[in-house]
DNA sequence: TAGATTGTTAATCGATTAACAATC
DNA sequence: TAGATTGTTAATCGATTAACAATC
């Protein structure tokens, strides 16, 4: 049953899968105003969203509806928090601790997504041995040591582009499997790591040139 | 001429427009090695992905290639760097100076990008009236009159997900034209007015995602 | 010249959207 | 029952990949 679900799961497209925190954040709201049932009419309404995209998407999930009341607003919650794996809490580390990897570590909203993060490391003597938000940093050579010893194996990594190869290797030594990487660089790991690039550059291309396009039709009016 | 560039700009697909920005900073670094020509062949050992997709991305860009010496690098850099704006900077605001908001305000990278940071703002009277990284955190009362003032369009959004909405709104007041938005929930705004999500727990929701896969997987070797 | 490389047209693949049957 | 809503199969659309001609 387990090993089937986890099957299921491993289809889920990203498109799909990057929607389903914001169908998470959504329930849990319904589900705290006292909602019992929603349909994909009222979500698509909300989130602007095809109604038969959501349809699709909870499909995925492998929630089941029901005609004329749609989803139970609960159980879809359930549904998604596991998939979504909100549920079990994950230790994570930061390594960088400039101003991005600060502020990640004080992000409270990372609790909410089951993500904890232990500790963040750094070489810089102005900040190693501090306690910022509440969490240490640790330089850089204890990274191996209190990755391994606490089994973690997600790592967030927020140093400059120019560091972020020899870091990430620092990483994999440590024995990180997971690597969320915030630089604007490619890094080179081995098959059994997967990296999640976070690229604010990519995302700020597409705004800025969307922004451009505007304009420049409004000229044109 | 330059109406002609703007519609051809225009039909730049998004997966393309994410990916510019690897292209850039790559070109940037070789660059900066005394690289006269790259071939897509070579950009593509680097960065990973085939050298098809290379060359259709960059000829959505205009650029153009010369058999067997592939294209120039400085040429190509400027494209580049025209397309996604990062000769022409753009000031912005940010709206919400917690943590995130705080970092990115610090973030030096964006400056790269073409994107200066103007002023903070908030409603929380500890960080109004101060500086940070050397620039102003306003109260949420200034936003307007500054924005017109000084006829900002870009404003990042990285309030709490509970005032996302109003908060958008007194933006959309200000005269902003493009949100990029740090909250995780949807933001309702006019027609003229555009939004760009950057979802952190969209991403991380892939991350922990593919880790289970990876995870179960090996189980089951 | 031969071979590497670009540029373009066609084929494939996957996600979104549409259509419609099933059901409460 | 009638009508709203789910769930599924088919059609469409767009991006990626493949094939190949053009060119330096």
């Amino acid at each position: 049953m387990s090993s089937d679900s986890n099957s299921s799961i491993q289809q889920i497209p990203e498109p799909t899968l990057r929607r389903l925190p914001l169908y998470h954040q959504l329930l849990s709201e319904k589900h705290s105003e006292g909602a019992k049932n929603i349909s994909c009419t009222e979500i698509s309404n909300i989130l602007g969203f095809t109604a038969i995209q959501i349809r699709k998407d909870l499909a995925y999930t492998g929630a089941v509806g029901r005609s004329k009341t749609g989803y139970n607003v609960k159980e879809l919650l359930y549904i998604l928090e596991d998939i979504l794996g909100y549920t079990k809490t994950k230790d994570a580390l930061i390594v960088g601790a400039g101003n991005l990897g600060l502020a990640l570590m004080g992000y409270d909203g990372f609790k909410n997504y089951g993500l904890n993060i232990v500790a963040a490391f750094d070489t810089d003597p102005q900040k190693t041995g501090k306690l910022f938000h509440g969490k240490a940093v640790f330089d850089i050579s204890e990274l191996e040591k209190l990755a391994k010893e606490k089994g973690i194996k997600i790592g967030i990594l927020t140093v400059p582009s120019a560091f972020a190869q020899e870091t990430a290797d620092l990483m994999v030594n440590a024995g990180i499997k997971a690597i969320w990487n915030f630089a604007p660089v490619k890094i080179n790991v081995p098959d059994d790591v997967l990296v999640q690039h976070e690229n604010l550059a990519s995302s700020l291309a597409v705004l800025s040139h969307k922004l451009d396009n505007l304009t420049s039709v409004q000229r044109n009016e």
